[in-house]
DNA sequence: ATGAAAGCGCTAACAA
DNA sequence: TTGTTAGCGCTTTCAT
């Protein structure tokens, strides 16, 4: 058959020929004759389901299915013979047979924006923790950021009937609002990280409006005047665009300057945080004080003033967001807004299996919080800037 | 009722007395009937079926669903009506019937150690980005470096059918080895972050036996002879104690002292990575050069060594692992081992979709590589220790 | 190219 | 406490 080592075929996975006298059987069934499992059940054996459990115990296969989901139901002689009959033949549920028969499944559904930004992964750790634990799966979805996106992404999602869904933020495009206000009748939604809008069901988080009114307000308050804010990409990144617009709103109400704004594109990386900080300076030299949207921008931002001899914080204050590692370990440590995101994540996913367990939640709305950890990076009166205003 | 207030009902769902015609329905039938979608259909409407898109259509339900799932197969005047009948109802296909149905589910489950240590991120969000384009859906789980936790959350995985398993590392109990390699006779499975080892089915990574040789015969090669390496929780990171371990190896080779070795307990931190160079230099204070298992606890040494007023490259030089951000960001910056996670991501997912469209691929094992960047945390001849050896 | 029939493995309801 | 019955929504096989 050398003369074929380039046609095609041999590209291609070459499947064995079925024996005719199982071509009529359905694959599953045929590679239960054929000793193959497919999922479960002993190796080199045909997969195990809850009758051959239910016949090696001698009980029904109902019993055995809620021997497993509730044991409590059961007596506890039958009980010891299933789990033995379970572990004598390597038993693995069909979660699929079992999301059809009940009509909802363990898993959950978590959308978040992006992994590549790093406060989303502790949460989803957290997450995970507690789910994991319930016997329950996290099903993963990225948005990057986009509402488009999350809309087909929930639509597929819900076709596993999933216990509940977790969606990052508060910006839904309106049709997937409408889905999800009629899902969250028959499933707990949880809505995260934001809660600056209104809960379709349930929601936890913090308010990132509140953040920027209270970063600006802490500027102000020790007499800064000349107060900027930077990020990137705010204009996917609406949580970011919500703390900019409300530091600015606080800014003008105590008649401070509110246009020291700064957006930026692609990613925020350190590097990222040097441009941007460059980019303000040539603007507006007088700047005397910088809220940046992540801690990596902002230390970007502090090695930047660094090679520019500007001292840190006497020159210029510098505050990150998210309190990550780094913040606390460059020279001088950055000040930075602190939000415990595993945390949040254990909050999250307990507060589903609270709704999951049938409990009415104390609250719809939990406000995990944020505090302003000041480190040495603000730890300055603010530079005189010459003006009098 | 208030005199009820305390009583436990008050905590839990009430659920709304069921309609006695429709008490003897299942769930989800009765839902239909009640006008609740549990997933996918119209809002307010009762969920909607390939049999309803089919009636609408005017063809059978068995055309819908190879319309869906192979287009070519099917007329174009008929898959025209059918995807308009899909959009008119809404549908969404009910994942855990084709599943229940096919035998398998186009779930791939992604078992990681943690989502704490940031290299699985990138990899998660690489293969995340390749498998949702594909129509697949992630499954996340993470083993905590236990190999117990590994086997059973496998064993639950394997419930869902899934279209292929995606593992980190080539650890696996004995048990769950035998099972895997039974699953790979009818799924592709791919072994990733680790060479060091006998594959299974595939297996995409690099060998962390040979990064540490690598980094051993760069630090000799330029004349240290000081070397030690530096991590956290080998005992159960079997990949950083394979790195170790080859260090040793290819130092002892040369005749160089190979016992500068030192693991300490806890996360990798910044911190951490300060406490241990503050240990290694206590029992070692002759140590030139310290390869450390990532950049945060490489950047934690910098930072301590700075505090000690030792210069770094020339009194102590300082190699991280990853070539994280931070690595390049900090002054000087650090010379770090650098693999592109999310391309292993890529090339992890591009691969089982291959062997998943029944292709043979080219090679069982793919060696993604890595490279040494040095920058200036190395840049110096090593310091003379007085000694003769 | 399309359809009819069968059944995947499990669980809800009801009966015993 | 346990069993019987029916059927979840889809895909496979085989026939047309």
């Amino acid at each position: 058959m050398v003369w074929l080592r380039n046609h095609p075929r041999f590209d291609r996975h070459v499947r064995p020929p079925v024996h005719p006298r199982l071509s009529r059987l359905r694959p599953a069934l045929r590679a239960r004759v054929a000793g193959l499992s497919v999922s479960g059940g002993r190796v080199g054996k045909r997969p195990v389901t809850l009758k051959d459990v239910a016949a090696r115990a001698g009980v029904g296969a109902i019993t055995v299915s809620r021997a497993l989901r509730e044991p409590a139901a059961v007596s506890a002689a039958l009980r010891a013979r299933i789990e033995q009959a379970v572990a004598e033949l390597g038993y693995v549920a069909n979660h699929a047979a079992s999301s059809m028969a009940a009509g909802h499944s363990r898993i959950v559904p978590v959308v978040v924006p992006t992994l590549a930004h790093p406060v989303y992964v502790p949460f989803l750790d957290g997450v995970n923790a507690v789910l994991d634990e319930q016997g329950y799966q996290v099903l993963l979805g990225t948005t990057e950021y986009r509402q488009d996106r999350e809309a087909r992404l929930v639509e597929g999602l819900l076709g596993w009937a999933p216990a509940g869904l977790l969606l990052a933020g508060v910006d839904h495009t309106p049709a997937l609002r409408v889905r999800l206000q009629a899902l969250a009748r028959t499933r707990p939604l949880v809505e995260f990280m934001d809660l600056d809008g209104e809960p379709i069901d349930l929601m936890v988080g913090f308010s990132h409006r509140a953040v920027g009114r209270a970063v600006a307000d802490w500027f102000a308050d020790r007499g800064f005047r000349h107060i900027a804010i930077v990020s990137t990409g705010a204009e996917h990144d609406l949580r970011a665009a919500r703390r900019a617009q409300a530091f600015a709103e606080a800014l003008a109400a105590r008649g401070l300057r509110d246009d020291y704004i700064l957006d930026g594109q692609g990613p925020s990386s350190i590097a990222g945080g040097g441009r941007l900080l460059a980019e303000l300076l040539q603007r507006h030299p007088q700047v005397q004080a910088v809220f940046l949207a992540n801690d990596d921008l902002a230390a970007g931002a502090l090695f930047e003033a660094q090679r520019r001899g500007l001292r840190v914080p006497q020159d210029l204050a510098l505050m990150g967001f998210n309190d990550a590692p780094i913040a606390a370990a460059v020279v001088p440590a950055l000040s930075s807004v602190a939000v415990d995101r595993r945390g949040m994540g254990h909050t999250v996913a307990t507060l589903l299996l609270e709704r999951l367990a049938g409990a009415t939640p104390q609250a719809r709305v939990i406000d995990t919080g944020f505090s302003i950890v000041a480190r040495a990076s603000t730890d300055a009166p603010p530079r005189p800037t010459g003006d009098l205003t």
